[in-house]
DNA sequence: AATATAACAGAACAATCGTTCTATGTCAAG
DNA sequence: CTTGACATAGAACGATTGTTCTGTTATATT
């Protein structure tokens, strides 16, 4: 048997009401309506749930719209006696839950070495652990294809300018991803085995030979008889170019 | 070859939606219904108003809880101000927004249009509404130069490909600022008057001549005796290519 | 024990509200 | 000119929702 104890100014009910108020409105964005305080707070009856909510009005404690659904305004939290008051801590609430989301829209991409023309390109291990990598480079998710699940994405940093007919120089930044299915139009790292030479191109497959076409739609592709000289080391997903300088 | 799919720039009737929108939820506490939408917006049907807030949901304003009355909840703005203390959780999103622009470090950055070379550069007005952007574009916060405070950022889509001289070209996004104070050197979106053409290049002034450098560096620069026909619009502070294609 | 009062339940009702259907107008492509 | 998207309007329907009414139970006071 449970006595209602006046001492603290808010019955059971009333906190609980109170409460359910406020998460709701941090979970959904607005008031819950009469039926569904019900729920939340584990009361039958919507003329009970009035009943209270009229009594929270005379207190103080809320606003109401009359006869309007959801016509709700919390006023002043429920906690007195805590330091921090409820609404302050649901506004953090929210503010974590935007953080958490926003990190998760980021993608941490290792910086895993150079592109120069010539050398080959750098490629990952399977095992490649990401403390090897030199530096990392967030990129937000949302500019990603959205079925890159990115686990298997890695940096690269342009060395000099021996790139320019695929568009890219010196000092930008090329997201890559390891080349398992190349399809035609993909934009290819390749390593030509008969030049000792890395280069950035569209790949195409035409009956049996490769063309390799620059990105500079000005300038004339490459054709390669024989395809086992073309060493397809990754696909470019992105390129950033930093364009700030040192004042 | 390269197709892109953007999300649609705005309607009036969309954006005024929207306003009313934040600022019913600021003025009640809770979001209007359907038929409030009408009168706020001036909007005779409740079918028009239903009709813009599905599309409005699905491109990601806002998001509806089914058949529920007032069951809307804004995504994108962050003006959602109960009806506590104004002042307070007003004080305390201020902070929020620091602390969550520090700790993910992304940074939101609106596409306010396009850059071709027979038009001026679109630059935002000082009263510009993030509603009035096409879409937006997430920047890693540790690839811009740390003092961009980044408030003032925008980004322009390039269309088409005059711009191969700037080692840019169809498609690519570039992250500009307004041009405040231009210090030779600097990566520079250019109204040129005389011939009514933009274009993108590295900005020296030398002995009162202002010479304009091409990116790429087998390209020649361009000398202009007359400054006042160099008219700077902004500054390129990087540029975004995304290679994904739609195979 | 009697009684007043507060707490609670359930149902019924009317207003509100979201949804849907039909109809009209507009405008550009064919 | 026809066609077909798109935007808009209005009305009607059914579900949701706030309100109210009647009634029951519990607690406290006299």
């Amino acid at each position: 048997m449970m006595a209602r104890r006046r001492a603290k100014g808010l019955t059971d009910r009333q906190r609980k009401i109170l409460e359910v108020l406020e998460r709701f409105h941090t979970q959904f964005g607005y008031p819950p309506s009469i039926r569904e305080i019900c729920d939340k707070a584990a009361i039958s009856s919507t003329s009970v749930v009035n009943y209270y909510l009229d009594q929270l009005e005379s207190m103080g404690y809320i606003e109401r719209d009359g006869r309007v659904s959801r016509g709700i305004r919390l006023l002043k939290p429920a906690g007195e006696t805590e330091g921090v008051s409820t609404a302050v801590t649901s506004t953090i609430r929210q503010t974590a839950q935007l953080v958490r989301q926003e990190v998760d829209e980021l993608l941490r991409v290792p910086v895993v070495g150079r592109i120069v023309a010539s050398e080959p390109v750098p490629v990952p291990p399977s095992d490649f652990s990401y403390y090897d990598a030199e530096s990392m480079v967030d990129v937000a998710r949302s500019l990603l294809p959205a079925r890159e699940k990115g686990e298997q994405l890695f940096a690269l940093e342009v060395q000099g300018n021996s790139m320019i007919d695929a568009m890219i120089f010196d000092g930008d930044i090329v997201i890559m991803k390891p080349a398992q299915e190349v399809r035609n139009g993909d934009l290819v790292a390749i390593w030509l085995n008969d030049r000792d030479e890395t280069t950035l191109k569209y790949f195409f497959l035409e009956n049996g030979r490769v063309r390799l076409q620059p990105a500079n739609p000005t300038m004339a592709p490459i054709y390669v008889d024989d395809p086992s000289v073309v060493d397809i080391q990754g696909k470019v997903v992105m390129v950033i170019r930093q364009v700030q300088r040192q004042g």
